[in-house]
DNA sequence: CTGCATCCGCAAGGATACTG
DNA sequence: CAGTATCCTTGCGGATGCAG
């Protein structure tokens, strides 16, 4: 357990804490769709590291926004889904994608 | 001028990106109430030294989310205010600052 | 397959002082 | 008033290897 010294500022401050980082909302995203293996985070998030997954994974299900469920069997299956409070993230994070859709298409960037 | 070596993966992802960094989404929240100049930002944005706001109202300003507008005066008069495709966003921030405050209010944080 | 351990570089951010 | 300039610290994130 990390020390949290986490300050906030102000509410926006805290929401944008808990889906800021590199990865968060693109695993958020990839989530909507359903439950997911953590191999098929790891091909649908193209870039990311696997210690990266396993770290931002653990920051959302401290945050409590995505559930983590550990079948025990051989070979290990763990799956990932959003949580109640995770899914209500995402019409914003939907929002936001259209409109960076919009601005992205403005300006020609492939 | 910087190299823009950004690599976008998606949409989500350029999204997170324009509103991304420490103080974006505080800056664009309280410009939400109006035009506000340089040093009131500054008291505004609790924390932030000189150099962030800078840089960061910059970056806005590169993103074409918020419009700088300096009268040539003695002493120097510098407004900042909202852009059409600033205001779009706010209504993301809005909801994402009401779900921050109930997440907060549930989780007995001061 | 699903991770954890370790090392490391770099860029974001902070502190302080100074300027037109 | 509205920034610059400079220096310094932190930690995010990358790369690689190992483990149950």
């Amino acid at each position: 357990m990390k020390n949290n010294k986490e300050i906030v500022h102000c509410f926006v401050d805290y929401g944008f804490k808990r889906i800021g980082g590199k990865y968060k909302g693109r695993i958020l995203w990839v989530l909507k769709g359903g439950v997911l293996r953590y191999g098929e985070l790891k091909r649908a998030i193209v870039g990311i590291t696997p210690k990266m997954l396993t770290q931002t994974l653990r920051e959302l299900e401290a945050d409590e926004l995505v559930h983590r469920k550990v079948y025990l069997e051989v070979p290990p299956k763990v799956e990932y889904a959003l949580t109640t409070t995770g899914k209500e993230l995402i019409p914003f994070i939907e929002q936001l994608r259209s409109w960076a859709k919009n601005q992205m298409e403005q300006k020609n960037i492939t």
